[in-house]
DNA sequence: CTGAAAGCGCTTACAG
DNA sequence: CTGAAAGCGCTTACAG
């Protein structure tokens, strides 16, 4: 059917070795030969089975890429930074999703030997990761995302969401506001449990005779909308809403805006994430923006350590920057620009 | 290093045909046997190699995915539909981007070989194209996606951006607009010259005494914006904008806005693709919206037919949808909605 | 129902 | 510098 190694072989009138040798590049191949062989290669077009070559070589040049969702802003932006590493080395990708199925996450972990040279895992649910550590192997390098875990095995990366929290809360203490509510992410996600922490922990230490106010979400828009329309109702409003992240905020801000409220006047807006709306949006989002681009980017770094077996395998923290815009009190003219 | 097939026999007592058997679940094993080997496998946490598995069943359980970039609205969303038809099929997905160099397009899909089944390319480049035919191996089943190319070898499947185009001038033409100018792509992509032509067939049909007018864009918010101020400086203003996607309308009505003017009022603006942001800028977008995860399902269904050998490969054209929103004259009320 | 053996298409010591 | 051969870990006719 297709052409093989042998087909180049008998064309080029050498060995299959010689053949091998040359089309990988290898020094010990007369000029002469290398150049036949190499022509007959392209006039066949001649291209190596990646399976065969997996099996005899033990590589495979790819990265399997585990995530919860394969769609989205964060995949995608992720992907971006994730990408630009893989090609750089001359990598391929294999990715899959297990859509918060334990059971999917295992089977795909377990599918990736024999594909790939290593993982990049983000396990961002409470509930999977007894499953990550059932299923990641340890002859299989792998950087975790995003994921609590600390079983020394694997490199980790994730974003300081704590101390993201906690300096949203010190701007928002800093500008005068005294009752903030905070809206929640869903409670087995390791992200928004953090964010939590932060609020209570910026709460407690900032300003101690307040009493937290939270409200439950689950990072969709609409439980945004929701926790707004709630707020708006109850007899005491808050002067600041502080979301867990940025598409809860957004909803927020809807309902504030539906109600006819003045943000930030009447209440000021904070959402956490720094998505591409949230520039957009009017007023326009204050938010913790976090380059997820770049926690791709990184994690592929330290797997590609792991891989070549250099590297120390500590947890990374990256810490996400202030953006400071008209939804908590920044000048109030339409801008393309970070005002941060 | 890791568990092989061989381990798994000899702890089970059988050969490596009985394992293998097994594993696979074909029906010439005794059911006690079966266990037996089942549970001595997963005792082992044995996972079958996939490439020692492809090299010799011919087969990889994987689709190969071949994009421009592996980022941004547009491939989330491709993904959203791909994605989910690879895993009700039980398949993975090798993705690849070439970022616009042909070269590494053809390497990307060379490097295939071996990998996967089958092969979902989008190559919406022009220059791209000759690449294609010469790397698109006939072993190899493969669907096209938004791609201009009649080789008959492969299926294709695009989106009917002449028909949209048609279809939202018909609409600002019934809207009573007269003087429509046009913000075109980058004139090496498919989509934007054929939205460019439904643009041109449009006027010469409906209002054969109008002159086209044509700025150019890039397919980027800022050229959106660029061709927005230079309308502004025009003496004679058109009466509505309609540019070739969606970022460009987007630029285009911030420069609007900027300026005072009032939208639409003044000037319409409408775009292409209903990109997630064209429901939130204020005023929402008119759109044709283009449906891309039920694009890339479709495809993806495409393809298991060709891999299956049923199914005419045929090609296919998605209508996408008008979607009349503030920009275009549509209530002024804030909403979530599409009001189409 | 089960096993021995060939073979998938490569790579890589080992000789020469 | 080159080739013959073993081997990577599976699957699958072929016998029995």
């Amino acid at each position: 059917m297709s052409v093989t190694i042998k087909d180049v072989a008998r064309a080029a009138n050498v060995s299959v070795a010689t053949v091998s040798r040359a089309i990988n590049g290898h020094d010990n191949v007369a000029e002469a030969v290398r150049l036949r062989v190499l022509s007959v290669a392209s006039e066949l077009r001649y291209s190596p089975h990646a399976a065969a070559r997996s099996l005899s070589s033990r590589r495979t040049n790819t990265i399997g890429v585990v995530l919860p969702d394969l769609y989205g802003e964060f995949f995608s932006e992720l992907m971006r930074g994730v990408d630009q590493v893989a090609r750089e080395r001359g990598y391929h990708l294999l990715v899959s999703s297990y859509h918060g199925h334990p059971e999917e996450q295992g089977a795909a972990l377990r599918a990736m030997r024999g594909r790939v040279d290593g993982l990049l895992v983000m396990s961002p649910y409470v509930d999977d990761v007894g499953c990550l550590t059932e299923h990641l192997s340890s002859s299989l390098p792998a950087v975790l995302v995003n994921t609590q875990l600390h079983n020394g095995e694997a490199a980790s990366l994730s974003v300081d969401n704590y101390g993201g929290a906690m300096t949203m809360m010190q701007h928002l203490i800093a500008t005068g506001h005294r009752n903030i509510a905070f809206i929640a992410g869903p409670d087995n996600n390791f992200d928004a449990r953090e964010r939590l922490r932060g609020y209570h922990d910026a709460l407690a230490q900032q300003l101690p005779d307040a009493t937290p106010w939270v409200l439950a979400g689950d990072f969709d828009e609409a439980s945004g909308h929701e926790a707004g329309k709630q707020l708006l109702q109850s007899a005491l409003k808050p002067d600041a809403v502080f979301a867990a992240n940025d598409m809860m905020a957004l909803g927020c801000l809807f309902a504030f805006n539906q109600a006819g409220l003045d943000v930030p006047g009447d209440i000021a807006v904070a959402g956490f994430d720094g998505i591409p709306l949230s520039r957009y949006v009017h007023p326009s989002l204050t938010t913790m923006q976090v380059n997820i681009a770049h926690l791709g980017g990184e994690a592929m770094n330290v797997l590609f350590n792991a891989i070549a077996g250099t590297g120390n395998s500590e947890s990374q923290s990256l810490r996400p920057e202030l953006v400071v815009r008209e939804s908590s009190g920044a000048s109030n003219k339409r801008s393309h620009s970070n005002t941060s």
